[in-house]
DNA sequence: TATACGTGGCT
DNA sequence: TAGCCAAGTAT
């Protein structure tokens, strides 16, 4: 029988995540909320073995918001180093910013107040609420949305995002118990990182596997809207962002035009990326040339 | 709602 | 090898 009901799921994805959870650092009851936030804007969009180094050595050297918040946000984007998508490390260093000045050094435990925060979503919210003050909100990611429209929704794949309707499906299954909400949340998103997978999914290790839908259902390939498929890197306006941001962090005084065109033989699409990345406060002109901000 | 935004490992 | 994929956010 399908997980219909709003029990059968909470109950066998936190015995299984109790029993199979990873040891992540970010996960040990002594870490703190700021370590906490550092690691889900680390997470964004990156896979948890190249996190763990970086997360080490941030919270080594800015062990608080205040302490982030004393430096030039060009040192948040030279430690970012090769994350990738290195506004995460500004809008990082503006948010540690703001919980110093508004809100006494103390990261905010509510979801409005987080949501203001530069850099943070309707996903990172509800998880920093959830897993580091134990505010029992639903929190959806593309891992929850894939579990729950396998198991619930008997699709392979789950359709465009909606917040909306993301939320109000976490929202259906979400255990009352406060702390059997915060294992819920973080257990479905573990249970899509490494049982329910995009790919390859190991049903034969899935605690879902006798109640999922789409199991159930035979497997039916997925027939919705298909996600737009990601545009090549080599050669594109983000490779040649990529490389300038890769010339400023390594130097330590201002780096000039000449320097940076020669990393690039398109003139035009070069000065597109350099504008762009002066948009976005990524690099400044200084002098005869361009540093971090 | 669709698109831009890094980087690297895996298949 | 080329393409797919990874705990999203801002516009």
């Amino acid at each position: 029988m399908p997980a219909t009901d709003t029990e059968t799921l909470p109950r066998a994805v936190n015995a299984w995540f109790r029993a199979n959870a990873r040891e992540l650092p970010w996960r040990e009851p002594q870490c703190s909320a700021w370590g906490i936030l550092v690691s889900e804007f680390m997470l964004q969009q990156t896979p948890v073995a190249r996190v763990l180094p970086q997360w080490h050595a941030w919270l080594e050297r800015w062990p608080t918001p205040a302490a982030l918040a004393s430096v030039p946000p060009g040192e948040a984007v030279r430690a970012w180093n090769r994350l990738g998508y290195p506004r995460r490390a500004l809008w990082l260093h503006a948010c540690a910013v703001a919980i110093t000045e508004k809100h006494g050094g103390v990261v905010p435990a509510d979801v409005d107040e987080l949501l203001a925060l530069p850099g943070i979503g309707p996903y990172t919210a509800r998880a920093v609420a959830a897993f580091a003050y134990g505010v029992r909100v639903p929190v959806v990611d593309t891992n929850v949305r894939r579990v729950l429209a396998r198991a619930v929704g008997g699709q392979a794949e789950p359709g465009p995002p909606s917040a909306t309707r993301d939320l109000a499906a976490m929202s259906a299954v979400l255990p009352l118990d406060e702390d059997e909400a915060r294992v819920f949340n973080a257990g479905a998103m573990e249970l899509g990182a490494i049982v329910c997978t995009a790919r390859a999914p190991r049903c034969g290790d899935c605690p879902l596997a006798s109640v999922c839908s789409w199991r159930l259902a035979g497997y039916p390939a997925y027939d919705g809207p298909r996600r737009a498929v990601q545009k090549k890197y080599e050669g594109s306006d983000r490779h040649v962002r990529g490389l300038i941001m890769r010339e400023l962090r390594a130097a330590h005084m201002p780096v000039t035009d000449a320097e940076l065109s020669a990393l690039w033989p398109d003139e035009a699409q070069f000065g597109r990326a350099l504008a762009g990345l002066l948009a976005d406060g990524l690099a400044v002109r200084e002098g005869a040339g361009y540093v971090l901000p």
